[in-house]
Order: C-alpha cells, then sequence, then structure tokens
DNA sequence: GAGATGAAAATTGTCAACAATAATGGATAA
DNA sequence: TTATCCATTATTGTTGACAATTTTCATCTC
C-alpha cells in the first residue's frame, strides 16, 4: 500500500493535507471554497503553522490556490485547464506505457490479467460508468505509471495530475458511459506493454487518453461558460 | 523575464527560496550540505518559519530532501536519478516541441532565428560549451516551452526539471564540446516549428534530448560510482 | 578493542501572541 | 441613488518560546 510516503515534512502538515484533499476530491469542499487557516485549525484542533504546511501542500499539488495576504481557496478549473492537463497527460502516461513496456517482466502478463478481470467484474456490476469513478481505471494508470519505474513519472501522476484530475471530475460529474469502451483499450495497452511492444503501447496509450478528454469535452460544452 | 510570479506563500519565504536555489545551483551548497534551520535563519536576518516554507519549496522542486524530524539536505543526484530525470524530460519536450508546433505564428521563425543568430555568436566566443552551461541552451528550451501554451509543461520543467538538470550539471561539470552540435540541432527543431511540422519537431526533440543524455551519461562513467 | 547503553546536547515540530496586510461596512458628498 | 473615502474588522505573515525527537558522545560491559 504505502509506496511513496514522502512526508514533505512534519506529521501533522501530512495528516492534515490528506484529510482536506479527500474532502476536496469528495465535493464536500466544493470549487472556489474559502480555507481559513483560523476556521481549519481549530477543526483539526491544531495550530495554524502546520495549516500553512499543509495549504502549500495542496498547492503545490494543484487542487488549491493561494493568494498571498488574501488567503487558499479551493481551485477552480476551467477549461483551459482541463486542456492543458489531458494534454500533459497524453505525453507522461504515452511515456509510461512505452517504458513499461520495454520494462515488461515475464509476470507483467498475469498481473494485468487479474487486474483487468476484476474491473471487467465491476463493470457487469455497475453498468453506468462506475469503472471510470471509481477507481478501476485510476487503479489501472496506476499500474501502469509504477510498471514504467521512472519515479518522476510516477510522483507527478500521483501527486499532482490525478488529483487534478479528480478535481475536474467531482466538479462536472464526469461520468460517461464509457466504461466499456476504456476497459477494451486497457485491455490492448495491456497487451502491448506485457508484449514489450513500446511503440504500440505508447501510441494506444496516447489514442486511450485522446479519447478520454474527447468525451469530458463534450461534457464540458454542456455545462456553463468557463470563468476564465 | 518574470513569467510565472506563483509566490507559494509570503514574500520572505519565496526570496528565501531563491537566494538558496542561487548557492545551490551555484556549488557553494554542494550536495549533502546540512541546511539547518537556525543556521539559515540567522543568515537572512528572518525567523524560523519562513525558513522551513523555502524549504519545502525546494523540496517539492527536488533539490533539497528533506527528513522528518531530522532535516534537510541539499539533495544528492545518481545515476538513477540522473536517467528518470531525461526519460521525463524527452517526454515533456517532445510535447511541448508538438504543441508549439501545432501553435505557430506567423512570427514564430523571426524569434527564434534572433535567438539562434545570438546563440551562435556566444559558441563563437567560448568555443568550449560555454553554450551548454552558460543558459543559451536552456534559453531556447524555455522558448520552446512558452511556446507550447501549455501552463503546466511550463511549469514542471521551469520549477523541478531544469533546477535538478543545473544540480546535476553542477555536481558532475558537464560541459562537453557539445555545443555545436546542439546549436544545429536547435536550429532544425526551431524550423520544423515554424513550419508547424508537429510530428518532426517532437521526433527532433526527443532525439536531441537523447543525445545529451548520451554524452552526460559517458560523463557519469568517469566520475565515482554512485551512491543508491 | 568493539559494541551496547544511556544521559546530555542539538535540532526539528508545534504553539500562541504580535505585526502587517487585505476585506468590510458605514458615513459623507456629489 | 451612487460613488468615494476612511475607520473598523478580520485574516494572513512573522516571531520567539516551548515540546518532542534525534543525534552525539562519554561510559560501561564483554
Amino acid at each position: 500500500m504505502s509506496t511513496i510516503m514522502d512526508k514533505s515534512r512534519g506529521l501533522a502538515a501530512e495528516r492534515l493535507a490528506d484529510e482536506l484533499r479527500e474532502d476536496i476530491l469528495a465535493g464536500r469542499l466544493p470549487s472556489g471554497a474559502r480555507l481559513g487557516e483560523v476556521a481549519l485549525a481549530e477543526r483539526f484542533a491544531v495550530s495554524r503553522g502546520p495549516v500553512r504546511a499543509a495549504l502549500n501542500l495542496l498547492s503545490e499539488a494543484g487542487i488549491v490556490t493561494i493568494v498571498p495576504n488574501s488567503g487558499a481557496r479551493v481551485r477552480e478549473m476551467g477549461r483551459a485547464d482541463a486542456r492543458a492537463l489531458y494534454e500533459i497527460r497524453a505525453a507522461l502516461e504515452a511515456e509510461a506505457a512505452m517504458l513499461a513496456a520495454s520494462r515488461a517482466a515475464p509476470e507483467t502478463a498475469a498481473r494485468f490479467g487479474d487486474l483487468l478481470d476484476q474491473h471487467a467484474g465491476e463493470i457487469a456490476a455497475h453498468p453506468e460508468g462506475a469503472y471510470l469513478q471509481g477507481g478501476g481505471d485510476r487503479d489501472f494508470h496506476m499500474v501502469v505509471a509504477r510498471m514504467a519505474g521512472n519515479p518522476l513519472i510516477l510522483r507527478y501522476l500521483a501527486r499532482e495530475l490525478y488529483p487534478q484530475l479528480s478535481l475536474l471530475r467531482v466538479k462536472h460529474r464526469n461520468v460517461v458511459g464509457r466504461g466499456a469502451e476504456a476497459l477494451n483499450e486497457h485491455k490492448r495497452i495491456a497487451t502491448a506493454i506485457a508484449d514489450g511492444d513500446a511503440e504500440v503501447a505508447g501510441l494506444l496509450m496516447r489514442r486511450h487518453i485522446r479519447n478520454s478528454w474527447t468525451a469530458l469535452e463534450a461534457q464540458l460544452s454542456e455545462t456553463a461558460g468557463e470563468t476564465e
């Protein structure tokens, strides 16, 4: 479980950051909500010092915006932010898929097989897109990122990109019925990785991310016009 | 100059982080050097609060490692770290080149022309690799990153990747005579971007980074064996 | 002499109060 | 009524002191 326990500093700050992130990504703290230091301090029964550290952490993760001398708020993601997010995601995950393929071990195929079987079960149980929301999709991408063997890519995806993606989804209720298609694409990517075919794995992953973006973009159009 | 003034929090912390980063990347604070909070606090005539914030900032940038309850030190970069750095760099800068090409404006060619002429002059003046060390190389890559129009890519390169690259170079005195070759590769990349040829721009950039890695890797072999 | 033990010293983590800055609201004038 | 100015209030930035943890090193034991 505990793969990367970075613990940037101090135990309290890390705990606060975890709880706050959970609240934000669960939608309990909506976009734009003010994060006053004193309120958070008394909520967590702690001083303002750790609270500030936690807010800085979440700011680095990109789910909180801090205006100096003014305060911290839950970040508001616009359409341009979403596009930028999917662009860098395509680059990093395609690279991760290529690296994973080039470093594929004999047991790789089996590992993917178990994971994807489990995901197929989840989709059968909840046909209406729980796959994309419930973490199954995230699981697959995390496995690929770990297999890539590059701590920098893994760290960026886990600590910045995925949290921002979640923030985007919690706002726009992105639960298209793309679960089955996504699973099929995952299977082809897994095959390419297990075969050690880096070029195809990278291409398929890039296409997979682009499809995901296309689906999300359609939903973004339906929602309100953007602020900035 | 001041393109992204993120100012994570507080003015003091940002100033301290800037000065410390300068010291580290100039080699005045060598890899592994201890960064005691009290010493830094009295050096900058400030309390320990902002010092801690600055250290957290530099830790996020990847040039300082913090061990909870123990302290902060200048990060020591091993061979594996260098490899990971160049892998993610290839992915991000190739993507940046592609995006820059797809968004190329009419004045793009002229802008590159000026920059590269200036760099050619620098190389003529200092034939022994000042190009790669003195910032000319960095300039080119920053221009491409900005032209990509993706704030996430630009931010990662400017705030994490390039500082770590500098840290790597200050340790291993990486000043190969690759200046002239690098400039030529820059010119071809610039042409592809100005032509709007995303695919070629991406390919050339990826190759350029790989060449840079090959040169650095040779130097790393000459140096000592790695710690971790 | 090598290793374990434990107290002392140094360093980081946390707290509560003070200073500086920004947000708020009411009074005044056009 | 609306806009502007200024005092009030609330919030963030910083500080110095205290608590907790780690590191150091002298001592003891084998």
